[in-house]
RNA sequence: GGCCCGUUCGUCUAACGGUUAGGACGCCGGCCUCUCACGCCGGUAAUACGAGUUCGAAUCUCGUACGGGUCACCA
């Protein structure tokens, strides 16, 4: 009906991408994506004391990770730059002055501790709101001040919120705020305010815990003489203890997800659905998420985050993803396992087969570690269960019938192998935990057919012959 | 404490006045089977409480309880 929107992811560089905002970003982005719309990216550095580069770049990083790109923003730039609020400073001063020409805000030379004065000597200093003291005394712009916005005193004001429908505060409830420092400095409410204008936003898109800041920057827009954008609140993400999502309960930053061996999509797909849902579907594409995303399935109350369904979803997007690509990213865990020689034939073979048996890029690496280490170190526990005196003697004689196997393959092997049970009167039960301890180190694996398979003749001999005398740890 | 928001299985959620309250994760059992995983089958488990409106309420209204957010010259 509209035209397309115009949303803005808009962090304040004081630290990793975490997850909360990775998810306001995801449904910034699913928003404009799915409509043909516009995501800006802008950054809210306006407290210098807690902003530092770093701490953008690793935002930058965090989207770009899980796939999140922007149209607008510091790095690409744009029609309605600059994105950094410190790059604004003149945007704001501006902003002000009209406002302060139009006597809808003011100097105020209130020192902090004139407020704290002011604070304790009210009645309920818990419910104190700035009296407006400064309202009618011109203050001089030559001396130290900051600017105050007046704040309408009787009335209310209200927004339909796309997420939790209609929600009205009385104005009383409201003060002049601060909206700019002495040093030139915009406050959040401002800043944010006369960056969407400028930057043409027309959906905010942001945590629930902004819901208060609504009916102030509202006032601001109506100030400025601008309509004020639709507003969106999506509710917070919960830890496992449901209070919120902190370090204390579990991983937070998105960066440490990737590092962890967590697919993006995986991230992606259980963002979207931790407060967002479309019937009873759980599995959704990108291509899926973007052309149904919408805010009337957005939930109003809080997620609680469930480390175990991520890991659902992790393994099966693994599952999905074709094993070319998947070697290629599980090379780097195998590297930090110390495997640095695998031959790329085989490194498919095996993640083709431990594709199914991984929940993250971490757990198929260590899965499939074992094809490529040598000298095999066997697991201690596993060695001493399941190879004594006769098993080891039976692995050896089972090592000898595959010797003439051509091709070695699954199938021709599994035919030498039955062929050897018969011979000796054998189940299959009798010998395969023993061969499985011999090839792979454990008790758990691939079937034992495929695993020689990838291993080779002279990599499966080798390990059935040498179980005897492989370094257990 | 003021203001604002929320409350369906343990968790994420479906139901948009009429369903035996559905699905998914987890958990438990079973099947498959050389182990593990996958897959398949089955099971466990919820409308916070109380009034009201209505022929009929998880759904609408009010109250209570509980939970959360926020009260900065942070964002």
């Amino acid at each position: 009906m509209a035209s397309p929107p115009v949303v803005r992811f808009a962090p304040s560089p004081t630290g990793y991408l975490h997850i909360g905002g990775a998810r306001t970003a995801l449904y910034n982005w699913l928003y404009a994506r799915g409509r043909g719309g516009r995501f800006v990216l802008r950054i809210e550095d306006s407290d210098q004391e807690r902003s530092t580069p770093e701490s953008e770049v690793a935002i930058f990083e965090g989207l770009r990770w899980l796939g999140l790109d922007w149209d607008e923003g510091p790095d690409v730039g744009g029609p309605h730059g600059p994105y950094r609020q410190s790059e604004r400073l003149e945007r704001y001063r501006q902003a002000a002055d009209r406002l302060i020409a139009e006597r809808k805000a003011y100097r105020c030379s209130c020192t902090a501790e004139d407020l704290a004065r002011m604070r304790s000597a009210s009645p309920d200093p818990r419910a104190f709101r700035y009296p407006g003291v400064c309202r009618d005394r011109a203050v001089p712009a030559d001396v130290r001040h900051v600017v105050r916005f007046v704040m309408p005193a009787t009335g209310t004001t209200g927004w339909d919120d796309l997420v939790k429908g209609r929600i009205e505060v009385a104005n009383e409830t409201l003060q002049d705020e601060v909206i700019l420092r002495p040093n030139g400095l915009p406050l959040y409410n401002f800043g944010a305010v006369v960056d969407d204008v400028d930057m043409e936003i027309d959906h905010v898109i942001r945590g629930d815990d902004h819901v208060v800041n609504t009916p102030r920057q509202i006032q601001m827009f109506r100030a400025l003489g601008r309509p004020e954008p639709r507003f969106a609140h999506l509710p917070m993400i919960l830890g496992e203890d449901k209070k919120k999502l902190s370090k204390r309960t579990g991983t937070v930053s998105v960066l440490q997800y990737r590092d962890d061996g967590y697919l993006p999509h995986a991230l992606v797909n259980f963002l979207a659905r931790i407060g967002w849902s479309h019937g009873d579907q759980e599995i959704f594409t990108l291509g899926e998420l973007v052309a149904k995303f919408d805010f009337d399935a957005v939930s109003a109350s809080g997620g609680v985050w469930n480390a175990k369904k991520l890991d659902w979803l992790s393994s099966h997007w693994i599952r999905q993803t074709p094993v070319p690509g998947l070697a290629d990213l599980v090379l780097p865990f195998l590297g930090s396992l110390g495997v640095a020689d695998c031959p790329r034939e085989r490194l498919e073979a095996a993640v083709a087969l431990q594709r199914e048996r991984a929940k993250t890029l971490k757990e198929l690496a260590s899965g499939i570690a074992f094809y490529f280490q040598r000298p095999l170190v066997l697991e201690a526990k596993a060695a001493e269960k399941t190879l004594d005196a006769d098993a080891l003697a039976r692995v050896e004689a089972l090592a000898q019938s595959l010797e003439l196997v051509a091709p070695f393959d699954p199938g021709p092997i599994e035919a030498a192998v039955a062929e050897f049970l018969r011979s000796r009167g054998l189940e299959l039960k009798a010998v395969a935990q023993a061969a499985r301890v011999a090839l792979t180190g454990r008790t758990q694996s691939p079937g034992l057919y495929d695993v020689m398979s990838v291993l080779g003749r002279d990599g499966t001999l080798a390990r059935l012959r040498g179980a005897r005398t492989a370094p257990r740890g």
